[in-house]
DNA sequence: CGGTTTAGGTCCGATACCGCACACTCAGTG
DNA sequence: CACTGAGTGTGCGGTATCGGACCTAAACCG
């Protein structure tokens, strides 16, 4: 793959000299549905850089799950590594199908010790992750599931090019740590409301600034962050 | 201040040349109640190493208050700084009166600059902090009210000396997005169960493992995280 | 084409928590 | 020593969400 057409935001915003550090030691993969990225408190193998589809980052004790991140094409799976750890205590596995490039924990590794520009500009997207897990926090915290629902469906929005997303609700529950038929009622909510259609496996975006209303605070401050310091 | 009395865990824990370097540059100062740490969206001036206290980072939007973190004498505040930004969009400010070691920003990003394995540690901090956020995540959408308040208290416990923690369930309700009876109501449950006992203004922590067994799953992965990358 | 799987909708009672309001009580202050 | 204010306890109706179950409908498969 030529380097002119990564899609990743991440890798399209480094510097040249960087990209061709990396370029040698990046793999295309695809991201199947499900597929185990990282496994909870086990060696982080590669780092993903998503050319499209969603990286889910989920936090897991006592039978419950939720996630507290979402990765894209903005960004990389792995920000441990950035911070000098190999293993993190979450499930990360891919939420929404696409294609990623890979890089060994090792090749990575060793190219943040070789470029500080590298280093930097990723540590700051790892600073920018920071921000949206702690938005989670706040949202798990103080929003109602349609107001989450909301968020999470924007920021799912933001990371792909059309208008549908192919989900069920059953996965929707877990990633807010709803039961299904409260995302069912949500859902109907939203599409009362006209802000998005649905059918069987599929939600289309239709009114994103009714989303944001509704999303409340909950939305646009790590997005916020990242365009003032990645872009 | 001489080196040897440093009672914060992550001063105590840089090598002497990082100890000596950061040094002439801290300087001891009162956390006040109240105090304001960092503000939102404007740059940070200072970091902090407590020796004693705690600091909360509070996420706020549309009148809505939740803390996302806290922090005693096993850290430090400004993490955003070790991550190359110079400001953050939580409110940071101290939750429970102390006294802590600060630096200013410029002075901290040059010693960064000036010693690898002082970066290298600082960063593994940020990590760990990361992951208490994420914990604050799941526990925010998954726990109910007293098995957050269970985690809030032990958190609070393990980053001071005796079992009298100083704070009002106003204070309290803000912490955890409650309201103030709901933190009353908890706090009953919880002496009902012999786990504390509270009078005004002051709660006393009686059994810690009663306490970890009902904060569940949401208490314990950070403070493992802690443990094995910084001690 | 008929059977099976998977996704979605709906209904039930229980409950945790909310918003709001008000009463009590302890601790300091004039 | 009464007064005041902050901290705490309590009550009440309303509602979001839960746990569990069940039923329909679309898609898939031999």
């Amino acid at each position: 793959m030529s380097v002119a057409n990564y899609r990743n935001q991440l890798l399209l915003g480094l510097s040249k000299a960087d990209r061709r550090l990396l370029a040698p030691s990046l793999e295309p993969v695809e991201l199947e549905l499900r597929r185990s990225i990282e496994k909870p408190n086990t060696p982080i193998t590669h780092v993903y850089f998503p050319e499209s589809g969603i990286i889910s980052v989920v936090a897991t004790a006592a039978q419950q799950q939720i996630e507290v991140g979402l990765i894209g094409r903005e960004g990389m799976s792995g920000t441990a590594v950035l911070l000098g750890d190999h293993r993190s205590p979450s499930d990360v596995y891919v939420q929404l199908a696409g294609t990623a490039n890979r890089i060994s924990t090792k090749h990575l590794t060793q190219a943040l010790e070789a470029s500080k520009t590298l280093r930097e500009r990723l540590q700051r997207y790892a600073y920018v992750f920071m921000v949206q897990i702690a938005q989670t926090a706040f949202a798990n915290g103080t929003a109602k599931i349609d107001a989450r629902l909301a968020r999470w469906l924007l920021m799912a929005h933001d990371r792909q090019d059309d208008d549908e997303l192919f989900l069920t609700h059953e996965f929707i529950a877990v990633m807010l740590g709803a039961r299904r038929p409260g995302v069912t009622d949500a859902l109907n909510k939203l599409e009362g409301k006209g802000l998005i259609t649905a059918e069987r496996g599929v939600i289309r975006i239709v009114r994103r600034k009714g989303l944001i209303a509704l999303a409340g605070g909950a939305y646009g401050v790590a997005e916020a962050e990242y365009a003032r310091l990645l872009e």
